[in-house]
Parts: structure tokens; sequence; C-alpha cells
DNA sequence: CCCTGATTCGC
DNA sequence: GCGAATCAGG
């Protein structure tokens, strides 16, 4: 692919938009978002300021090697390891699960209200889900719960999370609708 | 880890 | 001019 004309000005369009590099490659296609960022420079609108030209303070020197250190690096001291840490809360007899008062058991939307889609989705979803424990949770996973948490039988999607969201694509998709689709779904 | 943009430099 | 590799920051 090169830069026509017309691409370029999808380029343009895009990143005045504030559209980041990546998606305006997956928008063009076959470019990266290298190339997005190379030719956004080539074109000197890498500063998204469109007026004057700016007082240019300090561009300051980063001086690059030049080179390619492609040595050897990374004394990598071992990793402590997670530690169970907390003995805390000894399994007293019958002690369930004391699942601190759950009023608001996030999303979970009312059937009705969810696109068909999005729910198919989902469902698909939590058949591949990792099924992770509160403790497994980190960013990056999805943390929709799935389940009672009164019971044994919940756990969280645990799927890759969208950047910057809570959950993975399909949950993103269940919990984030926009207003107008759940107006109309609305019974 | 994943993602952003910024830079360099061989092609 | 192009963009992969790499850097630097979130």
């Amino acid at each position: 692919m090169s830069w026509t004309d017309d691409r370029v000005e999808v380029l343009k369009k895009m990143w005045g938009e504030g559209k980041s590099a990546s998606q305006i490659a997956k928008e063009l296609g076959g470019v990266t978002r290298n190339a997005v960022i190379g030719k956004v420079h080539r074109l000197g609108l890498s500063n998204r300021s469109g007026g004057a030209s700016a007082a240019k303070a300090a561009p300051a020197a980063k001086a690059k090697p030049a080179a390619k250190p492609k040595a050897a690096e990374k004394p990598k001291p071992a990793e402590p390891e997670a530690k169970p840490a907390a003995p805390v809360n000894k399994p007293i007899g019958r002690t369930k699960l004391i699942v601190t008062a759950g009023q608001p058991l996030p999303p979970q939307p009312s059937a009705n209200e969810i696109s068909p889609e999005a729910l198919a989705s989902v469902r698909e979803v939590e058949k591949k889900a990792k099924k992770l424990s509160v403790m497994e949770l980190t960013e990056r996973t999805c943390k929709w719960p799935v389940g009672d948490p009164a019971t044994e039988d919940f756990w969280f999607c645990g799927l890759p999370a969208q950047q910057g969201k809570p959950y993975c694509e399909a949950h993103v998709g269940v919990a984030f609708q926009p207003m107008s689709a759940r107006r109309d779904r609305r019974r």
C-alpha cells in the first residue's frame, strides 16, 4: 500500500480528530501504526496543534546511540514471587463465604435489554472463560462476574480485557450499551 | 502486559 | 519518502 492522496486525507482527518495512530492504521489497512506515525511526522503534523508554528522551545537532544546496542542486559534479580501473605480467615467449620452483603451485583442487565448479538457472544464467551477467582484477576483480565457469589459456582470471566476497560470485548458489549439502544429495546 | 507517540536510519 | 526497530512514557 502506498500513501495515495486519498489515504493521506483520511490520515489527516483522523489524526486531526485525535485518533490514535493504531486506529488510523487499522482503518486504512495495509499499514502499521508505525507507518502512520512516520507519515504523520513527514507531513509535519506531529504536533496536534493546527495554527501558527509553535515556539519550539526545548527539543532537547535525545542522544541516540546510533548504533544497535543489542548487547546483553537485564540482570534479572529473581522475583520474590507472590506469597500467600495473609493467613487470615481460617476456614471455620461451616463458613462458606461471607459475601459482604451483596446489593450491587454489577451490571447483569436484564436479558431483555441486551442486544441479541451481544448476548450471544457473552454466552459464547462464558464457555471459553478462564473462570478466575478474585485473586487471579489483574488489569487486562475481564472482571465480569459469572454465577452467584454466594455459591461455589462463581467466577470471573478472566479473558483478555479491552484496553482501559474492565471487561473483555464481549462483556464490554453488554456492559456499555448506548442509551438509545437500551431504550429502543426496553418494553 | 498492552498501548501511545517519537526518533532513527537503512532501504 | 517509507516504515521497522527502538525508545520512552502511561
